[in-house]
This record gives C-alpha cells, structure tokens and sequence, in this order.
DNA sequence: GCTAAAATTTGAATCGATCCAACAAAAATG
DNA sequence: CATTTTTGTTGGATCGATTCAAATTTTAGC
C-alpha cells in the first residue's frame, strides 16, 4: 500500500515524515532508533505516517555522517576484485576474515584496482573503518596510500621492513627451512626456487642484488630459510636458480621452461606459494615427467587445494584463517597501537616429494 | 612530517584546514575536488597546510551524504559471509560481478548475516547504491527486507513469482529436459532426484504438495523439466525419488544414504547443482560403486571445479560469469524498470554419464 | 586609464540523520 | 494544593563535506 505518487520525486526524509505527523524531527528520529523512548501512541501515529508516505526507514548515509563508524572493514589489493575469489590463498584468507566480521555483525568492503590512479581513489573513497592489506605485487605503494588515509590497517605477510606499520605474517626463515631440510635429507642436491618478487616488479632470474635490496623482506627471507638450510648440507647455494614469477600461471611456466632449460636441470623445487607449486606439478605431468619420481616439489601456504591434488601437495602450510581472523580483529577492537604478530608454521609431508632420484 | 601533537584530538576537518590557510571552505574543498579551477598559488598553499596540519584528505563519510551516490554494490545472502569464498557457484559469480564493477570502478559490499534480526539491520545500513541478492536459502525473507530498502535490487535464479522483482535466471525447464533426455537416451530407466529446496526449510524426501506450492519456481522449473522429459520415454516419474537438501555436505550425504536404501537403487542422478553432483560422486566411489559404470550422474550450473573431478561432471553448464555482469550492470546503471531476464543454458557432456548398466 | 570580460573566491545553503540541554506535561509525594 | 519527580517532546547544534549564486579580483581590450 505503497504511496502510488512516488514518481521521480525526490525520496522522503525523515523531516518530511516528522513535519506529515506533526512531531519534531528529534521525535521522528527517536521512533527509529529508540522507539522506547516515545510514547505508544506518537510512535504508531508517526509509524503510520511513515508506512503511508513510503519511508524507507532512517537512510544510513545520513546515520553515518553523525556516527562516525560505517561498522566494515575494507579489505585491499593492487590486483583486479576477482582475484578474491579465485586465488586459493586469498579465498582462505577472506574466510577468515569473515569470520571474524561475522561474529561481530561487521560489513566487508573489497578495494581494488589495477591502475595506480584508480587506486588511490577507491582507496581514499572507500567507506570502512580500516583497511587489511593484502600485499601482492606492488604492496608497498599500497600500504603508502592506505597510511595517507589515516585509518587504522594492517599488512598482511611481514612484507616490510618499516617496523611501523601493523602487520601479521609467518616465521618465513623457519618455514623455508624445514621445506630445504626435508628435500636435502631426501637426497636432492639439484635444485630450483619458484619465487615469489623481491620488489614491485618480478624479473624473472633473480641477482643476488635484487635479493639484497629485497622490498619484500618476506620473499627475502623465505630464500634465506631455504639457502641456510642447503648449506648446511653442503650445497653450493649461489648455484641454485631463483626465478621470480609473479604468481600465476604465465610467469611461473615460463619461469620453469627457464629453469628446466638448463644443462643440468633440478631435481628438487622450492615453491614459494602452493599456487605455483600446483602449476609446476601440471607443468612437469604435461612434460612427462614423474612427481615425485622425478622431480619432488615443497609448497608454501598449505591452501585446501595441495590437498587434492595428484600427487598431493607436500607444503609449509600457513594458519591462513587465524591470520585472517587476527587481522580483521586487529582493525575492528583498534586500539592506536602498531602490532606486529608472526604466527607458526606447519609441515605438512604429502606425496609430491620423495628420494632424490638415482645418478 | 606529521604533526608530532596528534595526540588523541579529533581529527582534521577540512574546514579546520580553509580557517589554518586563511581561505574559505568553498576553497579548500576546490583544492581536493577541483584543483584546476583555483589558482596555482592558493592551491600550493592549501596543500601546504594541509600536509603540515596531517589533514588525511576529504573523508568520504562527509561526501557522500552530498553527493547521495555511493558507487558500490551489495551482495547480499542469508548464508554466512564465507559462502561468498567457499561457494564454487558464488564464487564464479562473484566474479562475474567483479568484472562489472572493476570496469566502473565501483566497489562491492558483501551483505550477510545468519539470523533474522542481524541480516535485516545489515541489509538496512548498507552502505550501497543497490543489491544483487542470493536467492538460496531464506530468499524470500531477502527480498523482503530488501524491498523495504527502496533501492534498485536484482535477484539471481528466477526464484520467484513475484513479477514485480528484477530477476535473472537461465532456461530452468530447457536445461533440466537436456539432462533427463541424455540419461533416458542411454538407457537409464530408474532415477532418482537430488533436489534443491521447494522452500524455505528442505524437508527431505518431497511430497507432491511441496512441489506444488513450492516458493521457489527455479527449483520446481527443474524438477518439472526432468519429469516432462523422462514421461516421454514412459517412466513413470510418481516413482522417482525426489529429495531435498541444503546444498551442502550434510544433507546431501543423508540424501544418498536415503536413495540408496530404497529396495531399486536408481543408475542415474539428476542432480540439480555441481555442488551436489560432486558430493554424489564422492560418496558413490567411497561406497565402491563405479561412476558411470553403476551409476551416471547429471549435475547443473557448469561450475569450474566439475571438470576436474574424476570422473569430470556431466553438467548443465550456466553463463554464470555473464549472468554475474549483467545483475551488477542492471544496480549500476538502473533506470527504474523491472528487468527479468533468462538466459540459455549449455549442456556438457563429460565422463560422469555412460550407457545404464545391464540388468 | 577606463570598462568589459574572464577568472577566482566567498559564504550561505544543503545533504539526512542523531544528540542533548532545556522545556512541558503528567504523575507521585508531602 | 504546592512541590518534586518522572516521562516525553522540542528545536538548535553537529557530523564533514560540496555546491552555486553572488561578490570580488584579474586580465584584456581599446
């Protein structure tokens, strides 16, 4: 029983409402958010007039200015919106998330945008209360233009040095160490990192330079991890190829064509992210090539995927979703202080690694 | 160099920044808004201050209530905010929408909320220009509370009778007259029905009845669709079946356990999402029965994961991207009108059907 | 040097609500 | 009946910006 004079008109306000049921608009406002307040029988009266004029209730955008809370969290990448709902990490990552919002009624709002400018505008514009980072590529102009809106954030993976700013992560080194123990007391003295950037841009076969001026100290560390741990066994560690890749599948093909180009190619991968681990099984099944009779390949992450893979996916698995809980938590009970957590790693033997093989 | 006197004042207003640079509001807001139209020197200077004072830019809460526009999107469901990560079918969809946006630069709300009162209060301050809804479980009570809102909204699945309501859906009755005439022409004679629910609360085994007043019209469109089909070659679809589940693990797996007590276990399953054909062809190999030796298996929707499974889903394979794009474009650019749309649907076939064993 | 046109700047109005001190009316108390 | 207490209502102030007509300053033209 819709007011049938809506037209084009603009929408009612609760002004409109307040002056039809001769009330004041502090009455009117009360019968919305604190209809216990007011009499029975102004209540119904201003009810009806709202119900008959076609109110649709108090506008949050109005609420909102004088709240000043929007009650949700923005969750931010440099790369395209659907990346949250195709890559295996991220997905783990937003459950958790969720989680953590949905315990306390908050919203999500999810930031992206491929280009630099639009960025910064969806950044500065977006309604939120704070902002978790996910720093993928091009994280640390991310994390420059969140801190310019002065909300609270936090960075997920300990991706920077800059010990101001909130971040949650793994114990990198640790991690890569068991990955590099497991396959050298495999036997396997040949091998290959699949890595993820050093710095905004990946370039394919990493200088030790680039390792050196790593942006993202955590990709740095990983590496380290792996090269103290192959060096104990007495492997010559400025041999190992270290390709970068930018994550996904182009790159991390070409990345193994390159790798598997060379005279003397590995007989052991190191993945830094299950992702390109996943893509290296498929590569080399494609080639012919036995994982992991062959070819043994160690993930990072442990995302649900390494576990249905054939073979199965031996991984450094992450608390992905304690990490996600722990960031949204970090932004809803805000509380000015910076915070940096590093949670454990687990390692988790499945079937893509085996005995290095014979000659 | 941010003022070091931050402290736990309250922030910055631009209006703090127009009195600090001796210029008026008008101005000031024209140096963040529209740089070009102030002259170069009172620019610099604002920005000056600006930057001095650790002004973090025009906050959005503000703008909006003038500009009215948000520039995102709802998606709304009554399941919990993970469904949007975990979901194969959401999760394509979502991408869809993804693109939609990514293409305007507008962002996305993700709305939900298990229990009644929540979910109405979050559909209420949601912070968008409109609603894409999830018609799944509890969709009518949704759209409801949705309408209420008075801004444009779309909802997937034709789920409803309701003519009043954007929708999109695909060719239910077409599709699921694919499925069943492909069974039935490999010799299949005994079937049975995992179903989606009729309504609000699946109940199980369905009874004619629910059938008839079912709520959801998509669910019965299918159903209708398979039994127009199989009446064609002479069964007699009163003995078929039908049971309702949730969509998910549980209730699926009772399902089975409940088809395949039944005296005349079926050789071939209707399953009307992926989700559910994959489940069945889980719990049909673990129980050692042969997909499609004993049993074939149709599923619908065309989900990603369905042609990676072993064996891979014989499907009835939604746009689902397409239809994603098209309910975000419908919010985006709404004019007022009612849209109902419906799109075609493809079959697939793939090895999870095979000629219906001997016997 | 004067006037018309163009470029800037101003300040009040507006967006849509909530909050709160002050006031009015009704009920309870002495 | 006068006074205090309780309960409800009012209207101005506020949240933080943008907009636009009018006022002012510059620049251009002669």
């Amino acid at each position: 029983m819709a007011s049938l004079l809506e037209g084009q008109a603009r929408p009612i306000r609760l002004a409109d409402i307040a002056k039809a049921a001769g009330v004041s608009h502090g009455t009117a406002s009360n019968v919305f958010s604190r209809p216990e307040i007011v009499r029975a029988e102004v209540r119904e009266r201003v009810k009806a007039v709202a119900e008959q004029m076609g109110y649709a209730g108090p506008d949050p955008k109005g609420r909102l200015l004088r709240a000043g809370k929007v009650n949700a969290i923005g969750v931010a990448t440099t790369e395209p919106l659907s990346y949250f709902f195709d890559d295996p990490f991220a997905r783990v990552m937003m459950a958790g998330i969720s989680q953590a919002c949905d315990a306390t009624g908050a919203g999500i709002a999810l930031v992206s945008a491929a280009n630099q400018e639009k960025l910064a505008w969806n950044i500065q514009s977006a309604l939120v209360d704070g902002f978790v980072l996910f720093c993928i590529e091009g994280g640390s102009r991310l994390v420059d233009l969140t801190r310019e809106r002065r909300l609270p954030f936090v960075a997920l993976e300990l991706g920077f040095q800059d010990e101001t700013v909130s971040a949650i992560g793994v114990d990198n080194v640790a991690g890569a160490r068991l990955a590099a123990r497991h396959l050298a007391e495999l036997g396997h003295r040949r091998f290959a990192v699949l890595s993820l950037g050093f710095a905004d841009n990946p370039t394919g076969f990493a200088t030790p330079e680039a390792v050196r001026s790593a942006v993202y100290t955590g990709t740095r560390d990983r590496l380290a991890g792996y090269f103290e741990e192959l060096s104990r066994f007495g492997i010559d560690t400025a041999k190992i190829p270290v390709y970068e890749t930018e994550n996904e599948d182009k790159s991390t093909r070409a990345g193994l064509e390159a790798i598997f180009a060379k005279e003397e190619p590995p007989t052991a991968i190191l993945a830094m992210s299950d992702r390109m681990a996943l893509i290296a099984i498929d590569w080399l099944k494609a080639r012919g090539l036995n994982v992991p009779g062959d070819v043994s390949i160690v993930g990072f992450d442990g995302v649900p995927d390494g576990a249905l893979s054939t073979p199965p996916l031996t991984t450094i698995a992450q608390p992905i979703i304690e990490i996600g809980r722990r960031a949204a938590r970090m932004i809803l009970d805000h509380d000015g202080a910076v915070r940096r957590e590093t949670m454990g790693v687990e390692f988790i033997v499945r079937g893509s690694t085996g005995p290095a093989p014979r000659g």
